[in-house]
DNA sequence: AGCTCATAATGACCAATGGTCAATTAGGAA
DNA sequence: TTCCTAATTGACCATTGGTCATTATGAGCT
């Protein structure tokens, strides 16, 4: 192997590694997870199906890479704009919703990634998947939901982690029906961007009515 | 083949058919989707393997019928007894999550099976299965939604397509934890039957506040 | 440079499984 | 009993996740 640098092996591997995740996460967007082979993957990232399978051990491993890795480049609430925390909890959720319309144009593979893992039916890769974002937190909507309430912008009257889950539950089918009609077909009015914000509005306000602090300006 | 009565030909195909539907739910339930096989289904209902792929054409095709079987079991929404349709919509919700809880205990195949279903993978069969939700409405879900409507119990500034999105997203996500801790680990309490029956009460205090018309009597 | 050797990488091979189809069987009609 | 259509079978095929003996690589040493 030519190497100009004396580069690292450790950093050629981990390279590797990552190049293998990136082809996985594009081929798994393309054709889901039974749609596209362990081979192919390490045909396309130019390695062997063996190195595939030594670093990840198995296929549903190499998913829980390609998700973990798509989830980590989505921001997390509290990662909004200074001028767009400032005003709020639900003032971040419309935030982030209307990202979420801008960024799935630029590119919706990791998207298209984290909706298959929350869709998989695979018990043993569900389970893993459970666990990391329990784990992991990635959106840190844990941390998220303690901002609304210490802001008194949430009601304290429903323990925080049903709030918590009702979060993540909405975001995910709301995030969902936006990347794709195929789950909620018509939901959020197809090409009709006038039907589509009036949805998402909706969405907020709905979300406001159940969750937020009714003596707290949230006007009905 | 030992016949006493002249049964039509057709009874028995439709009766095989059952039955290879019936050992598909059992499996699928107790093995996942991809956990188990079209000819141990076959070996079970005691035919051939080529007999399951000539009545259902694939193992997706089988699924979407167990699937489809397993929706026929489970009742609609206005299908509660007169006394809790007359105490209104969400006394009807609050019926069925303790059905639910009681249900799961008698037979939990079908529930599985749904399960199975919603958190499938493939796009192919997750495309067949939204049709048919959305076709079929197998739990009444828009009638039930009408029924509120009518009632004056849900709000009407809020297109009524996205409180039926609302009301199928949180009960199917709600029901899931119940059946399946994996899914949400913790939420409901495990097996502590107080805390998981406050949190059932919550979740539908939740919902109240989301959809309900507040201007009638659910008080904050 | 050349040698050594631990480690990474390879791809032929295996077993399992969804799906096919020519051959066989069943059973109703004449 | 015979014939014929349609259901049924199970051997067979192609694909693919996963394994492992073999090979290639490159860092360190002389």
């Amino acid at each position: 192997m030519t190497v100009g640098q004396p580069v690292r092996a450790v950093a050629r591997q981990l390279a590797k590694r990552e190049r293998i995740v990136a082809v996985a996460m594009e081929q798994f967007a393309a054709s889901g997870y039974e749609g596209c082979t362990a081979e192919s993957i390490a045909a396309a990232a130019g390695v062997s199906k063996g190195a595939v399978f030594g670093y990840f051990g198995s296929k549903a491993g190499l998913f829980l890479a390609a998700y973990q890795q798509a989830t980590s480049t989505f921001s997390k609430y509290l990662d909004a704009p200074a001028e767009v925390t400032e005003r709020g909890f639900f003032a971040v959720i419309s935030h982030w919703l209307a990202q979420t319309q801008h960024l799935i144009g630029q590119d919706w593979v990791p998207y298209r990634v984290t909706l298959l893992g929350n869709y998989c039916s695979d018990l043993q890769l569900r389970r893993a998947i459970t666990q990391f974002l329990w784990r992991d937190d990635p959106y840190g909507t844990q941390a998220f939901v303690r901002f609304g309430i210490e802001r008194g912008e949430l009601r304290t009257d429903i323990d925080a982690a049903v709030i918590v889950s009702m979060v993540d539950w909405l975001m995910d089918r709301c995030q969902d029906a936006i990347v794709t009609e195929e789950l909620d077909p018509g939901l959020f009015g197809g090409a009709d961007q006038q039907l589509r914000e009036l949805r998402l509005g909706q969405f907020v306000e709905l979300l406001r009515s159940a969750i937020g602090n009714w003596a707290i300006g949230t006007a009905r």
